[in-house]
DNA sequence: AGGTATGGTCTCTTTCAGATACCTACTGAT
DNA sequence: ATCAGTAGGTATCTGAAAGAGACCATACCT
């Protein structure tokens, strides 16, 4: 496997890279292949913001549907049950009347906000230069249809 | 702004999660929220696949597709369109015929790869644990229902 | 009695991803 | 000369998934 052709990358980025590469090569076999598996998950959208919104404190229910925002009571259930399901997320009932629950990260929850934290921090910086391709790209769409 | 309960994260993680967490408080302009404009996109499965295809070397339409594997050429595209309105990837056509085109990945889309091989190092190193959690929870509510 | 809060589930509608067929223009093999 | 194949897509259709909103049982407060 060659060195990519951004050799500005950090070795750690290009070994990792490559090793995905490696592994994704001529392969129809998709299932075994840990990256798509954890991360094809629909729930992609909402799941970083509710890592997010727990890496603080152990939060419950309309808690966290209200720091997360406009998320609806529908898709909060059925994304903590995904995160609690791969088990990046703990769930606790408490019997009081009415019952309280409330959620919070297990260890391997709090592993995956490394990575988060990496790419929030990628959107942010990137976020002015990203919206001025976007304004110049429909710039030139829009006089291209002319 | 307190400290996460999760302490023994790097203060870098702290810091960016503590500083979109400051921003995301209480708003609904979630227009404005970089990391929600950035990455909200449902391309984001195809996204990171073909960002990594495309970090060997420049390719071509059809080269990219049967490196992505299972992707059709609609999504394909429209991926790609995402990406280059965005920024990431340079679209070049060469007058020969038929005309062929390749993509390439700015300096921007480049600067991408690092918190995307954070994030494909993640998901490699915890496939194993994520997977003995699911298999834990399904046998759970299996028992349960009975 | 009416309103609040808890943590959801159920149903309905709209949106979107994915599959398939098709297109123009060219090249090479039969 | 013609049939197949390549190249880079677009147009159309359908099944799955996201989002909106009503509903539920229970208990407290007024």
């Amino acid at each position: 496997m060659t060195r990519t052709h951004a050799s500005n990358l950090p070795d750690q980025t290009e070994a990792v890279l490559r090793d995905f590469a490696v592994q994704s090569e001529g392969k129809t076999d998709y299932a075994n292949c840990p990256v798509r598996d954890v991360l094809d998950r629909g729930g992609e959208k909402w799941t970083l913001l509710i890592l997010v919104a727990l890496a603080e404190e152990p939060k419950r229910f309309s808690a966290l549907q209200r720091d997360v925002g406009d998320i609806s009571k529908r898709m909060l259930t059925q994304t903590l049950r995904t995160l609690e399901r791969d088990g990046l997320v703990e769930r606790t009932v408490y019997p009081t009347k009415p019952p309280s629950v409330d959620y919070r990260l297990t260890a391997l929850g709090r592993s995956a906000l490394n990575p988060l934290a990496s790419l929030i921090g990628w959107a942010a910086e990137s976020h002015d230069e990203i919206r001025a391709a976007r304004a110049e790209y429909d710039e030139r769409e829009v006089v291209g249809a002319w």
